[in-house]
RNA sequence: GCCGGAGUAGCUCAGCUGGUUAGAGCAUGCGUCUCAUAAGCGCAGGGUCGGCGGUUCGAGUCCGCCCUCCGGCACCA
């Protein structure tokens, strides 16, 4: 039986961050239990490297691009690395010798079955801008900007049918209710696409970066549809038919919630219209917010979580991902919520556990334990098993965890009533206290193999004091999660695997503590979206992307001239008045006096940071020379000049005191 | 505003198609063993199950309204 997973494919144009790791580890703890459970096991992840973002995020760095993502790759399989991701596969968009022939088989494919049309992007479009202009835009029939005609013009674009599939998509969703996963947004994609389907554009004219259409060499596909052909361009999809006859249909494919509407609706409807199978499954998984937050950019000097698997290594952070957030629900990461944690399950629960056993079995009989006692957790042992595997065979890693750490508290339990150091007080008891020693191995024993997905190197040292290093790819569920009660065991007495965290010295408190200084590659201070693949516009809500480390990048910022700069009209302000837009969120409605004859009505995005009187009598910045735009059904003349963090509150620029109208320059 | 999701002990969460005194883990307090990382084990405290109203012999569990929080959409140029 084989198993193909995989996880969303990641931008390029920042690091790896939590919100990317908690993606790959998840994943690879469902890989790991995969292979355990015996399925020959195929884990594939991957960069996505053909987005404008990264292309400019090259630029900005002076970097052909290529290079750039050659460094990123680096950067971002040591993360993995660190992270002991078990990838057996990891494949990049620009692959010229996997992906391009994929996703071109796969467009031409969807053509010849009559899915692909030339359509054309038309619309008013600015030579002076370079842009499309929306008709609300014009004034006058005129661009805003340039004050001249925008033309008519057709933008040859090729559109794919989406819209054919609204019912054979909502027929394989009745057919295969395991198709999405989890049940919430199961029921989102189902609304969304019984609201209705529309064509969406599959390729872009006239950019160089990017695979290029077949049938059209003046486009290059558009990343959306490039990326989700990843997983199929990677098992041989147009370039090894019988590789990817082995591999295909994938089983599972592990993605953000963010994107979960990509994976479940258009990615099959291309396999559709290309005549692939569809995967079986997709699984929308939630965010992980740092102490109750999106962590933005702009935070600063913060802990990384990741930064847990340095101090601590991998498995203490995995446990935590795996067993503290309910899989498919949304999670939060904080110090002391860790190292909490972190006392209770690894160093007071399966650490000291160990260390029990093994100083025992040392002092009372040479480190040796001889069959078992018979006592009573074998059977806890094995209802243990059994709730972990209908655990994790839906993917419930937590419930997974839980029960595997029922019977580390069971082993506890059991030396606290069979209490050995009164067996050892007397000869008379040797047996008995020998089936004590090794009933409470054999208990340990599985639970650490239980545990090998989630904490791939702490089981394996453990089942090494135990007695038994064979490598953990050999191990196998059902041989290996069976009591055994023959057999002779050395068991190693070998110090504390997890010391407790103290809370003097512990995690909470290091908070200038860099991260993995010698990382090469990008900034954090300007990645613009997160972790998520292969959404061209997915942004990452849940996705902190702060880095703590020290930055090495040269930056090469893009320079514009002072003529550029003159061209922004910048002036002082006064707000008369201020009032929120009706069924607005985010809007507020601002009256001011910019030092011109008549107030001004600007409409600003910062309803969320202010309540509007307190603006009132302020004096602020606007751009004032900006196009005029509608919004709610009322026109905004002008912006509003305000400091806007990633997730957090915007900060309305002062320019106190001043003479309302003054140029800012 | 629209569409979803959620509100259960200090914290994180279980509670299936309504049925005896509402559960777990962690945290806290007390007790206790001593093999062990001042760990383990036992006991205890603590909840008007967001609010109001309704259906029912009986509701955390169903219905209606309301409040709060979180997502997505529109709107942030």
């Amino acid at each position: 039986m084989k198993y193909f997973l995989t996880t969303a494919i990641d931008f390029v144009n920042s690091r790896p961050h939590l919100g990317t790791a908690y993606e790959k580890v998840t994943a690879d703890i469902i890989a790991r239990y995969r292979r355990l459970a015996g399925f020959e096991t195929h884990f594939l992840m991957g960069n996505d490297e053909h987005s404008q973002n990264v292309f400019r995020k090259a630029a900005e760095q002076g970097k052909d691009p290529l290079a750039y993502c050659d460094e990123m790759e680096q950067v971002f399989r040591d993360v993995w690395k660190r992270l002991d991701i078990s990838f057996d596969d990891f494949i990049r968009t620009t692959d010229r010798t996997r992906h391009f022939p994929a996703v071109q088989a796969m467009a031409q494919a969807c053509l010849d079955n009559g899915d692909i049309y030339e359509g054309a992007y038309e619309g008013w479009y600015c030579v002076g801008c370079e842009a499309f202009k929306p008709e609300k835009d014009l004034v006058d029939g005129n661009c805003p900007i340039h004050n001249t005609k925008p033309e008519w013009i057709r933008e040859k674009n090729w559109f794919f049918k989406l819209s054919k599939y609204q019912q054979p998509l909502l027929e394989h969703y009745r057919q295969h209710p395991g198709f999405i996963e989890p049940e919430i947004r199961r029921n989102e994609i189902l609304r969304l696409v019984e609201s209705g389907l529309e064509d969406i554009s599959m390729s872009r004219a006239g950019q160089s970066w990017g695979i290029p259409v077949p049938f059209d060499p003046t486009s290059v596909v558009y990343v959306w549809f490039d990326a989700l052909i990843n997983y199929a361009a990677a098992v041989g999809y147009g370039w090894n038919d019988e590789q990817f006859k082995t591999w295909w249909p994938a089983n599972l494919h592990v993605v953000g919630k963010d994107i979960t509407r990509f994976h479940c609706v258009i990615w099959p409807a291309m396999l559709m219209s290309a005549r692939v199978q569809l995967p079986q499954q997709v699984f929308g998984h939630g965010w992980v917010y740092f102490k109750g937050e999106r962590m933005s950019k702009t935070m600063g000097n913060i802990v990384d979580p990741l930064d847990a698997a340095n101090r601590f290594g991998p498995d203490p952070l995995r446990l935590y991902l795996a067993k503290e957030i309910p899989y498919g629900g949304d999670g939060d990461f904080t110090w002391e919520r860790f190292e909490e944690k972190y006392n209770a399950d690894l160093a007071n629960n399966l650490g000291n556990l160990m260390n029990r056993v093994a100083s025992m079995t040392e002092r009372y009989q040479q480190g040796r334990v001889r069959g078992t006692g018979g006592g009573a957790l074998a059977g806890i042992a094995a209802e243990s098993v059994k709730a972990y595997r209908a655990a994790m065979d839906v993917h419930a890693l937590h419930e997974g965890a839980a029960a595997a750490f029922r019977l580390v508290s069971a082993a506890n339990n059991f030396i606290a009533e069979t209490q050995p150091w009164a067996l050892a007080k007397d000869a008379a008891q040797a047996d008995r206290l020998n089936g004590v020693l090794a009933d409470t191995a054999e208990a340990v024993r599985i639970a650490a193999t239980l545990l090998a997905p989630i904490m791939p190197s702490s089981s394996a040292e453990i089942l090494r004091r135990l007695g038994d290093d064979r490598p953990l790819a050999e191990r196998r569920l059902d041989v290996d999660t069976a009591w055994r009660s023959t057999g002779e065991r050395q068991i190693l007495n070998a110090g504390a695997l997890w010391p407790r965290i103290e809370a003097d010295k512990g995690a909470v408190n290091v908070t200038e503590h860099n991260q993995d200084a010698g990382a090469t590659g990008a900034t954090g201070a300007t990645g613009a979206t997160g972790a998520t693949g292969a959404a061209p516009t997915a942004s990452s809500p849940g996705a902190p992307v702060t880095q703590a480390s020290a930055e090495v990048a040269p930056q090469q910022p893009a320079f514009i001239t002072i003529d550029d700069f003159a061209k922004i009209e910048l002036r002082t302000a006064k707000v008369l008045e201020a009032e929120r837009m009706p069924k607005s969120q985010k809007l507020l409605k601002l009256k001011v006096d910019a030092g011109e004859a008549e107030p001004r009505t600007i409409l600003a995005g910062i309803a969320e940071s202010y309540e509007p009187e307190v603006l009132v009598g302020k004096s602020i910045v606007i751009v004032a020379n900006l196009a005029p735009r509608k919004m709610m059904g009322l026109e905004s003349n002008g912006m509003v000049l305000a400091a806007s963090p990633d997730g957090g509150k915007a900060i309305v620029l002062n320019s106190e005191p001043s003479v309302p109208g003054t140029r800012v320059r």
